[in-house]
DNA sequence: CATGAATGAGACTTCATTCAT
DNA sequence: GATGAATGAAGTCTCATTCAT
């Protein structure tokens, strides 16, 4: 990969924020140094430094992609279909990458400290809401959720759901247990939407 | 009540602990130094040190102490009553002490890099869903609870949106709006247990 | 020296501006690290932090005491007697101390690129030309200065004489070659404000 | 100019030398990085170092540079005329170029730590001393200087004096306020050489 | 020749831990 | 027991220098 072309710094770049955000997932954002980073990929500490300023921007940057990517994941997984679909094809596609989910909480203990990581959080968590939001409300047009349900509300169960599942996995949760947790728990609460009063099963 | 006492040697590990689970909360594991833990109760460095062996052990018995007065709270808040008396009482106690919810997202966090506090989170994890368990079985006697449910799943899905809950506080959920996921997360839930087929709403 | 008694801490800043004031003299700010100051007092580096919050503050903090050394040896020689008592007294107090005037060219060379540096080399250059200028007031009243002479002027012209002499033993020359220039340089001055009209020789 | 013949090296080196001067001036010797140098004539880090090997060659030939120019200066203004003819035009000339003085005594400072730059220093300040004294020695057979007057030690008040200027300016003196530092000095030396016995004024 | 990505030695700084008082 | 000065390992970051392109 000859240095002249101009991809090569984004390559160089996406290669220490993958290698960055494996080392910080394993051993947290203080137990990771910056020489753990560059040996990863086999380079020298300098190398991180000419890519990124110092070991926030760099932790800022990885945070940016990893919201990101759970956002396009959002976007593509509820787009259409039904509720399980859409929840199956989401769960499938995050449990692909499980070293962002330990990354994912790290950031969130860092936010107290870091007020760039804090924002970014807080509105991709809006952001996410949205996107969820925006599914419920066809779902509803459609009658596969009950229609005195609050959608933002439901929204923000989903997102809890979400979260406690990768917490569990923290905690000793496999990938079966907690896909089992995820997908029933959506169940639950497609059913309690429709309650007692609707019969649609059609989105279920 | 002179020094000599062991009472007095329990008081002095308490004040620490109290003094360094909120300096811990704040700041994290990393964050936080002996001498900010010292210095909130207005003793020296070198004091902490005579209560514990080194930064690791006073992290450790952190955890401890935290688990066990999650636990208890859970034993208590999970007695008796309805599904949403019981969630209720835990909620409203669990909030009573913001600095432990940050503290718990601090552990989780260290987990992959302390072997002691993560087998104890792992080990609470699944005592927690024994009491969950044990209540929704009582639940489930008392026709509140499907009889077609798995209750060790929906244990599960009780604790990850307690987590999840937890989390979205961290991501700028304030008080009432958590409260909100967790009582409309409880009742879709219940809703759900009961389904199209039972009618019973009791316990709802 | 007890650790206890509350001159030690004093005693220690002291210890350690010394050994910094010799060795940013011998190798500059920036060639003197942290741990040749430690080692210069058999200490680590860590107790150089104890002291100081970091480089820059020990090095104002030098710059501070040597300034006012500066200025109380000026004080102190040029309060009375004839000129070149005065300046002889100084000379000879000033040249006990030869570290501190390659610490000064150091300074004079940081000056640019640190603002509090700057400030407190300028303002003493100014109380140092005040207490020259009260000095020659003093002798102008009695005669050993021509009326007609400026004595702010004056006092200029003496300090770079000053600090020339020092500048030039940097570039080799030695003591006695600089005291030379000091006292030839005062003779001649002050010959020249007493010029061909006055015939006063008293103070010369 | 075709870049092969020799000239387009004597013309880089100067381009680089020029900018090299002004930087280190600026930032000092530590403070200025090779890349800053680069970047002031727009090319690459890579580049200075064809032309000199390394940082310190690089600061060795400006402080050659420098100090010829000085010499030149001093060689051109002291050759003929009335002593404070020589000393304005000298004066005029220097100020022309302020960069070099913060370059002069950041290389007063590098003269411990670096024996080259010590040794060109010191055998410049030899020769600056041996153009003054000729230029006196003619003024004393003009009779303009008193003939008890030790002309080397003149000479040597003379340089303290313009060191001192130029320590002053850093210190805080402006260009006028210099000026008149210079030319008081000069006047007030000059009187001094005269003392009470000559009466020739023809020269001052 | 020129470029600039990469290296790696070395500096500053922090902080858990120890120990003499 | 309590103190806090001292230690020293370890981490972040810089930058002179090299070398493949």
């Amino acid at each position: 990969m000859p240095k002249v072309v101009p991809e090569y710094k984004e390559e160089a770049k996406a290669r220490i924020l993958s290698a960055a955000t494996q080392t910080f997932a394993e051993r947290g954002y203080h137990g990771a140094t910056m020489d753990d980073v560059a040996r990863v990929i086999g380079v020298s500490k300098g190398a991180v430094y000419v890519y990124f300023k110092n070991k926030e921007e760099l932790f800022q940057e990885m945070c940016r992609r990893c919201t990101e990517d759970l956002e396009r994941n959002l976007n593509a997984s509820f787009a259409g279909g039904t509720f399980f679909q859409a929840a199956s094809v989401y769960f499938d596609k995050a449990m692909s990458d499980l070293a962002a989910h330990m990354f994912w909480l790290e950031s969130l203990a860092e936010m107290p400290r870091n007020p760039s990581v804090k924002r970014m959080l807080q509105e991709s968590y809006v952001r996410y809401n949205e996107i969820l939001v925006r599914f419920l409300d066809r779902l509803k047009v459609e009658g596969a959720v009950g229609k005195d349900v609050d959608n933002r509300s439901l929204a923000g169960v989903l997102m809890a759901l979400h979260d406690g599942v990768v917490a569990g996995m923290a905690q000793g949760l496999n990938e079966s247990e907690a896909k089992k947790v995820w997908s029933d728990g959506a169940k639950l609460l497609l059913q309690g939407t429709v309650g007692h009063s609707s019969t649609n099963g059609r989105n279920g």
